[in-house]
DNA sequence: CTATTTTAAGCTGTATACAAATAGTACTTT
DNA sequence: AAAGTACTATTTGTATACAGCTTAAAATAG
């Protein structure tokens, strides 16, 4: 009871005990989050320069905070702080995409045996969600709208990763890959990957209906692989990739899960 | 040659031109790596706090870089900053523990299967070097400087990643469960435990020298199920753990390197 | 006109004063 | 005596002025 603590005879208090005054390391976390699903959205390109000044007066706050956010993306590997230059957003080789790509092949594959989640109600009608949400992007060529559904299926598939190491870890990788992958969309064909999307996603639905998690990442980390297959054929010049036709391979079916 | 840039007529451009005055990045990764070691070391043990103005005052700068350095320690989960209290070493529980350990096992395993680095002459030579330092701690209960001989030995295993994004991973990880071992070690037979470090360092030179890299790691892997359980155990109150009779079955060959 | 040097604008890095928050301590009240 | 309350010392969080660095434009010498 004593953690209201009648403070500060202020009376604007009305106001105060609604919002509770959103704690600093809160408001950190928020602005954090911001700048990376922007980097993430290619709202803030790669090679582009953000500014600690123009931040600071977007966020109402001082260049202390901003700095800070700035630097922890600097550690992720999503921005180059350079003196007397400014924050600029990395790009990235494709060695380090390879690097990032199999790893994170690996790890998806080691979230289902680690500590791994139980699959609820909840996850599978999140899965519908963004199967709707796929099936509404044939035709409309929406980078954006297609980078955010990556972002959300991604967030679905962090939450069945048990291990909170693992699970930071893997999220760290996502972000330090996804933007280059949506950077080369506009030289793609738009509904073969909406297709390979949406089949990716009825995929793993079906596998959690099966209550098969092994399969599930099975079918995430053969899509991680058409991926990279597609961005390395591309930066090669050779415009053939694998597609439909190998994904559907991926249908077959692990028959480790199961209750 | 305009490099120089013949600056400000001060006379004492003798110094400058030797050390070339510290670039600020490089000042605050010394810092950095500094306090992790201290940590790591125990000289900043689980639960202390350590002050901004403290380390400001002793590495001759202001709370400034400090605060920098001691947010990136903070996301690498070695410290938590307390508002109003102070920067506090984390201690950590049993689950995170496992959870940790339970990576690192795997993702041993991984640096031996994504882009493998070439075992050269210089590895084995530090190798040897640190097998003799093992030697020279029996009878000789000295905490720091077995800490010490762990974070050399993690230094060489890590040169012998070639994936940068797996290294740094698991760079982090190490010292984020490192100490903890240091921990309870005043609580475990001394002699048993330079044992055992001798015993992994000389079987992982045996494998570096059959240029046998999956098995090296497999001794590695091996090495870090026992501490596990050993942690496990202590912390339950058994004071019972495999040891020496358990690690000489690593010595299983793997037969998968060779040349 | 070209090449070099100088200069200036703009950015990040640092230091420091002040604001906010916490925890311990002394004091008051019941 | 015990519980609660206000206070104070200490620490981190923020804002801001200034220093250092980088880049590009402008001035100058050839």
């Amino acid at each position: 009871m004593s953690n209201i603590k009648s403070i500060d005879g202020t009376y604007d208090s009305a106001a105060k005990s609604q919002v509770q005054r959103e704690k600093s390391s809160d408001r950190r976390t928020r602005i954090y989050k911001t700048i990376r699903e922007r980097i993430s959205l290619l709202i803030y390109p790669p090679n582009s320069v953000i500014g600690e000044t123009e931040l600071a007066g977007e966020f109402n706050v001082s260049r202390t905070p901003i700095r800070s956010v700035l630097q922890r993306l600097h550690f992720d590997g999503l921005v180059q702080i350079r003196t007397g230059v400014g924050t600029v957003v990395t790009d990235v080789d494709l060695k380090t995409m390879k690097e990032v790509y199999d790893l994170r092949m690996s790890l998806t594959e080691l979230s289902a045996e680690l500590s791994p989640c139980e699959i609820t109600e909840e996850h599978m009608v999140a899965m519908e969600s963004l199967l709707e949400r796929a099936k509404n992007l044939y035709g409309r060529r929406d980078s954006m709208g297609y980078a955010r559904l990556c972002n959300d299926l991604h967030e679905v598939l962090m939450s069945l990763i048990g291990s909170k190491p693992l699970r930071e870890i893997s999220d760290n990788l996502y972000y330090q890959s996804a933007r280059i992958w949506v950077t080369m969309l506009p030289n793609l064909d738009w509904n073969q990957i909406i297709a390979d999307q949406e089949l990716e996603t009825s995929e793993m639905l079906a596998a959690m209906r099966r209550n098969d998690l092994r399969g599930m990442v099975q079918v995430r980390r053969f899509y991680l692989h058409c991926v990279l297959t597609r961005i390395s054929d591309y930066l090669k010049g050779k415009k053939s990739s694998p597609s439909r036709d190998a994904l559907v391979m991926s249908g077959r079916r692990t028959q480790s899960g199961g209750d």
